[in-house]
DNA sequence: ACATTACTTAGCCATCTTGCTAAATAAAGC
DNA sequence: GCTTTATTTAGCAAGATGGCTAAGTAATGT
């Protein structure tokens, strides 16, 4: 986890925010999540009503933000939580939260 | 703030996510937050680039996902902080972050 | 009453998102 | 090497989003 600075923390915030506004997302990390932290891309498409591709899609833009991390066994990729960018969330919200000069 | 069933808890996360998922719209909360928590559509338009409607699109949209409300003062609408959808942003992290019967 | 101020609402347009199906890739099995 | 399995990538279409300008509304000032 490389050190970021103040824009690619920005950048990253943003990612953050916009992957986790889609319910389905949210639902595979929390699939991922119960699930022990690490499913296979096919044990998560398995789990969810929508075509396998629509569902390796929303697992990308997981990654690309940082969400989760892809590490490939054989023939499948495993999905690994990756919940630093939460931090950054976690973050911002108390900046909206603090009392003034906090 | 009336008490709400699961589904429209549900629906309040995403909405909540979605809202934030703009910065525009969290440079809004941040400017109200940092002027001691209320504004006037005014002021805050005032504070960014674009045009007046724009930003009253993005007013609208915090408003009705309950992270702002509105109240009226002779002509101008005055904009108040309301985090309380941020404690199901929280409360949803945690969910994510728990080691695993927690 | 009429103009001005402080906004919102309506509606257009370009871009982004998210579903889909079809095609590509890459490892494993025969 | 050819097929099967596991998965991604490409590309399309419908709908959502976010800029804009123009028009509407509602309180205040003259």
């Amino acid at each position: 986890m490389p050190r970021l600075d103040a824009a690619a923390r920005l950048e990253q915030l943003s990612a953050a925010f916009s992957a986790l506004a889609h319910p389905t997302r949210r639902q595979i990390l929390l699939v991922i999540r119960f699930r022990g932290g690490a499913m296979t891309a096919g044990d998560i498409a398995g789990r969810f009503h929508y075509k396998w591709p629509t569902v390796s899609r929303h697992l990308r833009v997981l990654e690309t933000t940082g969400l989760l991390v892809r590490e490939r066994s054989g023939r499948q990729h495993i999905y690994r939580l990756s919940l630093h960018s939460l931090a950054l969330i976690k973050e911002w919200i108390r900046w909206l939260e603090v009392p003034k000069k906090g």
